[in-house]
DNA sequence: GCAACTTTGTTCCTGCGTTCACAAGCGGCT
DNA sequence: AGCCGCTTGTGAACGCAGGAACAAAGTTGC
């Protein structure tokens, strides 16, 4: 019954295996993760943290601190090598493990994400999708049936669904999470713009798009006090015909 | 040519208008000016911290001191006035004007964006769509035709685009991000999967679908050591069969 | 084999953001 | 009209994350 969206660093009673990894460094790893498969492909076997961190966009000193938790898999005076790097970063994200995905609500958003191919290659498969819509049961997207939101709890306890990604509307958000939680789905990723109500062990990260373009909007308006649009102070690039 | 995806606390040299705002304020604000709208609608007029800090999911001294970046226009002894509340936070968003949208890269999630009728509706109309494919190029999406990336700098100079959105494949995305600033667009959304070079006074947000999901599977890792999945510690309602 | 250089891993420190706690202020009730 | 209770707004403390700087360690060149 706690309401806890975001804003988790790590459970106050701290007992689990390793140091806690604050939940910025596990993002930032992530991207890490990312540069580094991609250096790997160009054939590159080492790299510094300065290159690294370079690459990722982040301080060198910050990508030490976080490489750190993973453990001290670095050589002086080298670097790292990007191939060990990787596994190690991957078994510290459970990514070692593939994690089927489901996702609800098939419309604009659900068709996209469904079609996407870049979830299945970086080791989550999506294996369910379900609608509410009887038109789109029984419906194959990206090479997937669409099943009926009823059966949630059934097919995703059997598929072993450990994602659940909602996009449904608003109005619909909180009965489709209680079915995910109900078919032992213990991870969400939330599309609709809504707080969900969920159990403490139900990890729940939302996706907000409405709030990043008003953030947007405020570094917009912050910028140009006056109510036209034209009054930049130098932009080289920006000077149009 | 600084990169600083996100991480800005506001310029150090702080003479803008009111007091400093922290970033993750904003995004708060953002939340509960839609708590407010929604309770508006359903004839809630006024509203306590208490109130408005439960339906946001965060703590009350928390949404007190963001609503006092705004100024102060409580009641004491009584709470908030959500119409009154709503016009501040819309104007510290700089949500009185509407924000002009381009969406470059119509695939799988450009439609889904140039469809979906949320953003119009929170006074981000879309007005531009772009892409490469000259078999899209002319063809309406969601009421608007799609025009060449080439035209991107005249076109969103002529249509005063403020936001640009990139939903290309992450090997386009760099080219692109440069025609949008290019073309005087200083706010930009990030769909693709890179970190993007731009001028610093150009705001860069990330959505990283592929970060949140690592995320969520580090979590996952984290509470079930053991290979199996099953191990759960105790869930009343996820008892399956 | 030794010395000099490079780069990691970590410690310390600074600064921001969140939370607690309380005084000030306002409305309602008698 | 005055008192009482409730809620805001903010000052102060706390905790965490990020950045700088340094010592340990390993490698390369001589
Ligand atoms: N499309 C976007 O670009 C976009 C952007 C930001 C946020 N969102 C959010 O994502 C969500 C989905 O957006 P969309 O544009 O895909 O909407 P949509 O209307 O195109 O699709 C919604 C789908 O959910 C299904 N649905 C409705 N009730 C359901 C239920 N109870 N159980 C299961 N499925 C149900 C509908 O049948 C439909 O297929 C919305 O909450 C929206 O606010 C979408
Ligand atoms: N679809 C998703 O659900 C999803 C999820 C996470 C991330 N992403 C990211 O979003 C981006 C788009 O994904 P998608 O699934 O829509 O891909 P997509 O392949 O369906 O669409 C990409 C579109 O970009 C266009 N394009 C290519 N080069 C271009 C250029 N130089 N200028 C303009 N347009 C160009 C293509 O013609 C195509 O229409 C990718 O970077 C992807 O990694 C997508």
């Amino acid at each position: 019954m706690t309401v806890h969206q975001h804003g988790r660093y790590s459970t106050p009673v701290e007992d689990l295996p390793s140091r806690a990894v604050p939940e910025a460094a596990v993002g930032r790893l992530a991207i890490y993760l990312r540069v580094l498969t991609s250096m790997i492909e160009q054939g590159v076997t080492t790299m510094s943290s300065e290159e690294l961190a370079g690459a990722a966009g982040v301080n060198s000193a910050t990508l030490r601190k976080d490489l750190s938790y993973v453990g001290s898999y670095g050589t002086r005076g080298v670097g790292y090598d990007t191939a060990k790097l990787v596994e190690h970063i991957e078994q510290l994200l459970g990514l070692t493990r593939h994690h089927s995905v489901a996702v609800v609500g098939i419309g604009n958003l659900g068709h996209a994400l469904a079609n996407y191919g870049g979830f299945p290659d970086r080791g989550f498969p999506v294996t369910a999708l379900f609608d509410v819509d009887e038109d789109l049961v029984g419906i194959p997207v990206g090479g997937l049936p669409v099943d009926h939101v009823n059966t949630i709890p059934e097919v995703c306890a059997e598929r072993e669904v450990t994602i659940g990604v909602i996009c449904t509307p608003a109005s619909a958000a909180q009965i489709v999470c209680d079915l995910l939680v109900a078919g032992g789905v213990r991870c969400i990723l939330n599309f609709a713009p809504v707080m969900l109500q969920v159990p403490s062990d139900v990890e729940v990260r939302r996706v907000d798009l409405a709030v990043e373009l008003q953030i947007l909007s405020f570094y917009q308006a912050r910028r140009s006090p006056g109510p036209r649009a034209g009054a930049a102070p130098v932009d080289p690039v920006a000077v149009i015909r």
